[in-house]
DNA sequence: TCAAAAGTGTTTTTTATACACCCATGT
DNA sequence: ACATGGGTGTATAAAAAACACTTTTGA
């Protein structure tokens, strides 16, 4: 059958915001821009959708290239389509944001793009629209970590309870009455205690948890409530 | 400066999912699709983007042309970029879905594209991956709404609490304590009453209600407890 | 022995839920 | 006078928040 007649095509890219967690602050990871125009200035991690392949598998493609990672966190956040966003071509754009146990790409495993980590307020200025973009990723990933288990995402497979507190105090710029968020925690079961402690934060040490996987993937639409007042705290 | 080069575009439709409600229920405004291929089938409204207008103006724009309806309540839900979603040629769809007082359309506007309100659960076969897309923007209205007042969209701007409490009951198939509901209500202080009654709906009548536009635009991203048990009903 | 971080319970307050009767009016 | 849907209050249960001290152990 005949294509159709008439219309305009357009670019389409997939730009990923990607998130990790160094124990203190949450960071994002960006790149130095391989091609005019505004090479060498920093960017999100992305790339143009190839005509065989979907739009997830090019963003799970751009974020392999780029952190060698497979199977990680990626959803879709939303499209970007100013016509002027580019200035050399119209390209829309669909943003993810990704989260990664940022402990597995310490090692740059591409150089080619001189990736860095970031902290969140810290970052340089951005391209076109990447700032708009990240600014729209940080708050998506608020809102969505406020009401579910997200943030275990970010973490490794074995983690200790100050740890997690740490990364929600961080990314809801918040303190957590430490008792309160472990019965809270405690309260969805979605945490296996192991019988090893990490001793590199204190003397004392703390216990390793680990996620119960099948709770997690069970329970992972139900509203959680980690965060103490969490409509003073996301804006949407 | 040159174009990219080496790159592949594509097609960029919009396509709206256009929820009302009629007093009882929950509808969505259908058309018949009136182009090859799958033409007389049933399809959501939808265009492609045109080379000077954003994705927010094409679908603006797409509404429009339908309803004649400005201003209407539309949110972006997601970008839809299987290859061959389109059989006759790749095209990425960027979903809306639009909230509109059903009775601002009552009177067909545009007859041209045979524009139907169907019940839900009535709703005939789509097109393409159209029947996915309703799901998809279901869920994310129950989502929303479970935590948002964007139904108040979907009503006059007068309106009645059994009216409202009818659409969030047909929203979440469920029943809702009619003290326990206005308990919530109050407590937002988003409504204010006023003198006249609603007699249509019974003998007694129902005092009118209208939206205290300043706290709804303030409290908009406030998070809202309408629905009793919001994790059973909501599937993400 | 002491500094530093981990871990643990109880009380109070707030919020959600369950529940049943009277009211106003048109027919 | 009665049928129909609108409107109201209270008691109980559940959840969230506020709050401070003891434990462990390496240096």
């Amino acid at each position: 059958m005949k294509k159709y007649t008439d219309q305009t095509r357009f670019l389409i890219a997939v730009d990923c915001i990607v998130f990790g967690f160094d124990g203190e602050h949450l960071k994002i990871l960006l790149i130095k821009r391989g091609f005019e125009p505004e090479k060498d200035k920093w960017s999100l991690m992305g790339g143009f959708v190839r005509p065989e392949e979907s739009l997830d598998g090019a963003a799970n493609r751009v974020l392999t290239q780029l952190t060698g990672l497979e199977g990680v966190y990626l959803e879709q956040i939303q499209a970007y389509g100013d016509p002027l966003r580019d200035p050399i071509e119209r390209t829309l754009s669909v943003t993810y944001f990704a989260l990664i146990d940022i402990h597995k790409y310490e090692t740059q495993i591409s150089d080619q793009y001189h990736a860095e980590w970031f902290l969140l307020k810290d970052a340089p200025e951005l391209i076109f629209d990447h700032g708009e973009m990240v600014e729209a990723a940080k708050k998506k990933i608020r809102y969505k970590a406020a009401l579910h288990p997200i943030l275990f995402e970010l973490l490794p497979k074995k983690f200790t309870i100050p740890q997690l507190q740490n990364l929600y105090e961080d990314v809801y710029n918040t303190q957590i009455d430490n008792r309160n968020f472990i019965r809270k925690l405690t309260a969805t079961k979605l945490l296996i205690k192991l019988a090893e402690k990490d001793k590199s934060g204190s003397k004392k040490g703390a216990f390793y948890f680990k996620l119960d996987k099948k709770k997690y993937k069970a329970n992972f639409q139900a509203f959680l409530n980690f965060i103490p007042n969490p409509d003073k705290l996301i804006s949407v």
